[in-house]
RNA sequence: GGCCCGUUGGUCAAGCGGCUAAGAUUUCGCCCUUUCACGGCGAAGACAAGGGUUCGAUUCCCUUACGGGUCACCA
């Protein structure tokens, strides 16, 4: 493979391929690669597939698929190890050579020493000890000739030099048993970064039975990918120094900014309200020509003006699926109540909207179809009746959409509409008052 | 149950022996405003409990409580 002996980082990422892509699985990867490319160092991708019985078909695509959607590109890789059935072999045998492990019922089990503690040192959680007596004596090499995890793990870790195996904090316990392995070889101990758990709440981790713990949930839930590798960036890690109150970042400002010194020990719950948040931010920060493009497939096809539409959406949208439903009187005004005229604010009510809407229609036939023009005049129609002008535009509003609330004002969808469908649906409106 | 780990507002979190204990989000006010948002300003809300150590503990130590992880020929 590689040479191990380069003073390079080397991380990997090394999951099962056994479904869709976990959240907490996606977010080891990213500190994984983070750390990676914050230090100038290699990031490798490996598949873990040593367990026939659980192995799921398209399984590697979607991991291949889902780190390169989020921008997580491997240097080297993907490593099989199904493939590698012999190698394992090798270095089971040597260690029964070497009295360190023994065969037991068609198995390779490890040897561990009764007495003595074993104590390995993590970056997030300090120094452990172990006794030894709480060590299992762990199976190596399967019945079926295939490596178990933790063998492989240690195997190819060391193959491949890497130097920092940042991993979820389930493995915590099981350390003990890689370091008498990589003794047992005479194998230099890699820095170990275990990373907490991200819980669904206080008591429960996060997953597969809630239909929230997979990246693909959060996608077809109109998440912005980038929102999404900000927000599990956080859960568990926090910026330090200087850039300690920044919470909005790109994927190379996280590059920048990640260091294991801000990993937290304990386990953190996933909150879809700050998610939100978070999309929403990432939403507005996008330009109007992208917002435009990831909004477009959620309105529809109609003879509008797009760009006062997508203008006024975009502050309104916090997830991409919230659009449907703010757009749904572009097609049809639909029935609504005359109550939908009252509106304490602007002092109107059904039975001011008529003489209102008159109004407002005798300005827009009257002269050209644009936004300053029309809202001059309704603005000096309204002050030499002592009124505002939302007294006239509230009531242009609900004739154009027949909804309280709408993305924007109501001159601004009625521009959006142009003028032919603005002075039809005023006329209908009246007609029913 | 044994062993290991953790515990700052509802949530994410800063803090690393001396602070009126940051910030974000959420909720609620006010301002801006052609609705609703966005934006601006403000408010509410936390060191799990008890012992030590110390002139002084959120910070260090111990105990308890609570929570999690792990004890597979799964990863």
């Amino acid at each position: 493979m590689t040479n191990p002996n380069s003073n390079q980082v080397r991380t990997r990422f090394a999951p099962s391929p056994t479904g869709f892509m976990h959240l907490g699985n996606l977010r080891t990867a990213l500190y994984a690669w983070l750390f990676a490319r914050a230090n100038e160092g290699t990031f490798i991708l490996r598949i873990e597939d040593t367990d026939q019985s659980r192995y799921v078909e398209g399984a590697v695509d979607v991991i291949l698929d889902t780190l390169m959607q989020c921008g997580l590109d491997w240097d080297e890789g993907p490593i099989v190890q199904s493939e590698r059935k012999d190698e394992y072999r090798k270095y089971a045998l040597e260690l029964v050579e070497k009295g360190l492990a023994y065969h037991d019922e068609g198995a390779i089990r490890q040897r561990v020493p009764k007495e003595g503690a074993t104590t390995f040192s993590d970056s997030i959680y300090g120094d452990i000890t172990v006794q030894n007596s709480e060590i299992e004596e762990q199976v190596l090499l399967k019945s079926d000739g295939m490596p178990t995890y933790n063998f492989a793990n240690v195997i190819d870790d060391h193959l491949m030099g890497i130097t920092h195996i940042i991993r979820g904090n389930e493995y915590l316990s099981s350390t003990p048993k890689y370091n008498l392995l990589y003794e047992a070889f005479g194998w230099e101990i890699p820095t170990y970064i275990h990373v907490p758990q991200i819980m669904r709440d206080a008591t429960h981790k996060l997953s597969k039975r809630d239909g929230d713990a997979y990246f693909s949930d959060y996608v077809s839930k109109g998440y912005l990918t980038p929102a999404i590798i900000n927000y599990i960036a956080l859960l568990g890690w926090s910026p330090k120094g200087e850039l300690a109150e920044q919470e909005i970042f790109t994927l190379d400002e996280l590059v920048a900014a990640f260091g294991t010194e801000g990993i937290s020990k304990s386990p953190a719950i996933f909150d879809l309200e700050k998610l939100r948040a978070i999309n929403a931010e990432h939403i507005r920060r996008l330009p109007l020509d992208e917002f435009t493009k990831f909004a477009r497939p959620y309105i529809g096809e109609f003879d509008i003006d797009y760009a006062i539409l997508c203008a006024a959406l975009q502050p309104r949208t916090e997830v991409l699926t919230d659009i449907g439903e703010q757009v749904g009187f572009i097609e049809t005004v639909g029935m609504y109540s005359p109550n939908v005229y009252m509106n304490k604010k602007m002092k109107t009510a059904p039975d001011t909207a008529l003489e209102a809407l008159k109004a407002v229609l005798a300005v827009l036939e009257q002269g050209d179809f644009v936004k300053e023009r029309i809202f001059e005049e309704l603005k000096a129609v309204a002050e030499s009746n002592e009124r505002k002008v939302g007294w006239y535009l509230y009531p242009l509003q609900v004739a154009l959409s027949g909804k309280t609330t709408v993305p924007g004002g109501g001159l601004d969808i009625c521009i959006m509409f142009g003028k032919d469908e603005s002075v039809r649906r005023v006329k209908a409106a009246m007609e029913l008052l």
